[in-house]
DNA sequence: TGCGTGATCGGAAACGCTTCCAGAGGTTGC
DNA sequence: GCAACCTCTGGAAGCGTTTCCGATCACGCA
């Protein structure tokens, strides 16, 4: 920097101020030092800057899965606009709850950055103490929280708009393949989707089976088992809900491998709207990953900038119907057997 | 630091060697320290490290995408080895070719990072010197770099196993589904699997029909418009090698819609082993994804410790067959039309 | 014309570490 | 027994910014 400032023919302070854009700098002052640092290509360094009290430039994301599609969408939106505000990422990611302690026990210890993103979960409550004790920012996308500026869909809504299709189609029978954390077992992926379900159910006068729900871990494996699981009740849904469109891709490569048309014998329908549901042809609630990720990045540059966040909230989603939900059959579940469909390979 | 030395009974001159662990300390001064710092919950400032001549503890993570299941997973891989050896991780996607060269023009100019990984895309020669100039390490992973560290798969003989396969099955009329770059048109995304493609067919003795290769941008929605196009031609193929799995996804959409049967009308055959493929029931080269940035990972470690990288190179790929590959049909493509089969949906 | 005022700018003190340079003891080799 | 050498430790000089505290200067007003 001093050698910027020598060229612009200012002091160092002076240097400093230009470069951060603080006021009470003439503005061809400021105007020869950018020119200056512009021809020796010189960038301020961070280290520098922060040590002398300045910001880091830098946001921290925590997130809880770095290769599923929903998160890294999610990622990839708010990278864009932080990048854009050149702003530099620092990538967490936090996969059990070892993990979790760990990262909200270390991070804060210094300030390595000016916010944190937290994508797509839930911050404890002693998680958030600690972060706020130390004055870095706090947005978050994606997941269920509150007490901070953050934007997410309603889990519960976006359920509604699935199972109230079903509903709408005729079916009485309505499974449910709800999902777990894999790497936290016990801790519900989606409350918002399981009571969508309930309420759902209960507003028609149907009954509440527990057989028709299955809890599995989250995954398209796993969501084929689950399939397998329903198959096995005497008397069978004549639809699913599945808590994600990953699940829900499981859940139809069993009713493929079991003969079973989709949507003639089962209808199926998702949640998320992932890319493969399209050329799957599966109907399911459409959610703005992107759009959240971008959102919670422009929230954040707005906390940064000292200003208040806007945009935050709740999201819109919608049903997206293709071709795998459809009236049940007219003899409901009883005509299966009854009925051998074609053989097909 | 001062307060750790001070409780300690030693310098800070001592107390910092002590805690970055160098030689010339004695055994029990550097337990003494250590506790200290422990007592203190102390950890010393990364910027104040840096700036005083340390190490940034941070490499940075190049990705041209962020949500492809590809980019994702070996990301995912790479974090993990990185954050275990408490590195942090700058993420940072270049998109375009705008963004490569805003990134290549930018990160050198002040020493953010100790390292740079660069994930799936190529470094091109401008850039190489630029990096290599300013001393930081590189290292690649899941793209074709030579002149560094890298770990990839073989993409000609992943290509060659798919292409045999269906050779073997007996296929004479094989298409190719090649993909560029969304993001950089004219950029083939693998010439390794393309040049498998026109080697195996030689190879065979076959012809080198243009018409049955077509290139799309990677997606896959393209994929099911190349299958399409593939279905126009006067005598379509009996087999489809598809560069990458998405790509099969969408072919496969097309040949459903088609009502043709998958493998007896059609094969397919992609490249990756996405986690749908098992689901899709799709025929594929598997390559080891997470790996090959586990890999990457410990390769850097291996050089920010000053040592030689080890466990580089090219990893093993193998087919793994699923339900979307078999034999032609005896009539060869011609019979298709006299045989309507049974409609499906 | 004298002086308060606000806009600009410079000097210099942090910020929290690492490391060079020495110095104090204790060992080893002849 | 003495010099040469280690091992360990402390003092202090940076590292590249930001920012506090004044200093300077032009301007407007009484």
């Amino acid at each position: 920097m001093a050698d910027v400032a020598r060229r612009a023919g200012v002091s160092m302070a002076t240097a400093s101020r230009a470069l951060s854009n603080h006021p009470h700098v003439a503005e061809e002052t400021r105007a020869r030092v950018l020119a200056a640092a512009e021809q020796l290509s010189y960038v301020v360094s961070p280290e520098a800057s922060r040590l002398a009290g300045g910001a880091t430039d830098r946001v921290a994301v925590v997130v809880p899965h770095i290769s599923r599609w929903f998160f890294a969408t999610l990622l990839e939106g708010l990278e864009a606009v932080l990048r854009d505000a050149d702003l530099d990422v620092l990538l967490y990611h936090v996969g059990d709850a070892a993990d979790r302690r760990d990262f909200f026990q270390r991070l804060p210890a210094r300030r390595k950055v000016d916010a944190v993103v937290v994508l797509g979960m839930p911050v404890m409550h002693g998680e958030r103490e600690r972060l706020e004790s130390m004055g870095v920012h706090i947005v978050a996308a994606g997941g269920q929280v509150e007490h901070y500026p953050y934007v997410s869909i309603d889990d519960a809504a976006a359920g509604r708009q699935a199972v109230d299709h079903l509903l709408f189609l005729g079916h009485r029978r309505i499974g449910m393949i709800a999902t777990v954390e894999p790497t936290e077992p016990g801790w519900p992926a989606n409350p918002g989707r399981a009571r969508a379900y309930r309420e759902a159910l209960a507003e028609a006068g149907l009954p509440a089976e527990p057989g028709l729900v299955v809890t599995v871990p989250w995954g398209g494996v796993p969501g084929a088992d689950a399939m397998s699981q329903l198959l096995s009740l005497r008397e069978p849904p004549t639809a699913v809900y599945a808590h994600s469109d990953e699940v829900a891709f499981g859940a139809m490569r069993t009713l493929r491998r079991a003969g079973l048309r989709i949507p003639e014998d089962m209808s199926v329908v998702g949640i998320d709207d992932h890319p493969m549901a399209e050329l799957a042809d599966l109907t399911t609630v459409a959610q703005p990953v992107r759009d959240q990720g971008v959102a919670a990045g422009r929230m954040l540059l707005a906390l940064l900038a000292g200003g208040e966040p806007e945009g935050g909230g709740t999201v819109a989603t919608r049903l997206v119907v293709r071709g795998s939900t459809g009236p049940p059959r007219p003899g409901s579940s009883r005509a299966r057997s009854s009925s051998p469909r074609p053989g097909r390979r």
